[in-house]
DNA sequence: ATTAGTAACTAGTTTGTCTAACTATTATTT
DNA sequence: AAATAATAGTTAGACAAACTAGTTACTAAT
């Protein structure tokens, strides 16, 4: 049991549970089946979700620092422009501009420029960065990879199906008020 | 090219992708699948980040207004009081009270009061709240259960079996907290 | 009957975003 | 070559949504 206190009561309103159970793959299993994994799939992003929460209590950060840090620190050879920041957060180069503020003044981050081009600059993370993301994520990037390390081909390929299948599905909303997408 | 870095770094720890390939399934076999089991769960995470920011715009509320209709929304039989959701959200309770006064000014929750204890109240989701969730959110839940139903009990049970493990591999972060300190 | 505890709300403050305007530099046009 | 447009990042001011602290109304315990 999680200590994500999220829905254990929400989500136990299995309305329709009828137990007229049957041999074989029937209808009422697949859809219990199918409840069962999105419902799964739920916890997971709720917890997924609390634990970005705590990550960012712990470390007294806005969850776009956070983010930043994490996309500076995948790959810390690669010279990583504000422009790029605002791109992937989504954000206003303004809203871009005030985090790399707050992550200099914290000093996890510093800036230098760009001798290429003299109206733009380079991002790093600085060593402490590193240390504090680190000793606040832990391993949880290695419990991952232990987590999935032991499956095997078929469990995989039905995972990697599945989270495919699920992007497709969420992908489709709002894109517009009158969206039926044609196959 | 996907906005979403790799996380090549963590992962290749070993550089052993001499591909001295085999038959059978062989170690580094493994690391690959499960690089890209993990790489399909980030790509959906950022789809679904992506479409919960389009949701948001498109329905002019915030995160933690969506986030109460649709857990109202979810079983609307069930009588939900201010202090569920303040669990739920992970807010204080006064911000709990600003999104019920917000989201009661817009027309999509009601409060009632709870017969039983005259301290707390009931919020429940009006129709229109019903109707425009349904709308935005279109058939996403069933685009994503049609994308579960025809799945094998295996893959299911596979699938399960995975977000299970990937859950109790995010609870573990942050409980711990002794904190780098000032340099 | 008094005291402590709980549920929700109110007031005031802080934080983080946005838009719009601005500086500095580079690219394009004439 | 000079003028104009485009681009990268910053600054200023406004607003929305969170927080802390304190209040009101009620319930539970002694």
């Amino acid at each position: 049991m999680t200590d994500v206190e999220t829905t254990s009561r929400g989500l136990t309103a299995t309305g329709t549970d009828e137990v007229t159970y049957w041999y074989g793959d029937e209808p009422s299993d697949r859809r219990h089946r199918s409840k069962a994994v999105l419902e799964a799939l739920r916890i997971y992003r709720a917890a997924e979700v609390a634990m970005r929460r705590r990550t960012r209590d712990s470390m007294s950060m806005g969850e776009n620092e956070l983010l930043v840090l994490r996309y500076l620190l995948r790959d810390s050879t690669r010279q990583v422009r504000p422009g790029e920041l605002t791109r992937y957060l989504g954000l206003s180069t303004a809203s871009t501009t005030a985090i790399l503020d707050r992550l200099e003044r914290s000093g996890h981050i510093t800036r230098s420029n760009n001798p290429a081009d003299r109206r733009s600059i380079f991002i790093q993370a600085t060593p402490r960065a590193h240390a504090e993301v680190r000793q606040t994520l832990g391993n949880m990037h290695d419990r991952m990879l232990a987590a999935v390390i032991d499956m095997t081909p078929d469990e995989s390929a039905a995972v990697v199906a599945f989270l495919q299948r699920m992007s497709d599905a969420v992908d489709g909303v709002a894109v517009d008020t009158s969206a039926v997408d044609s196959p």
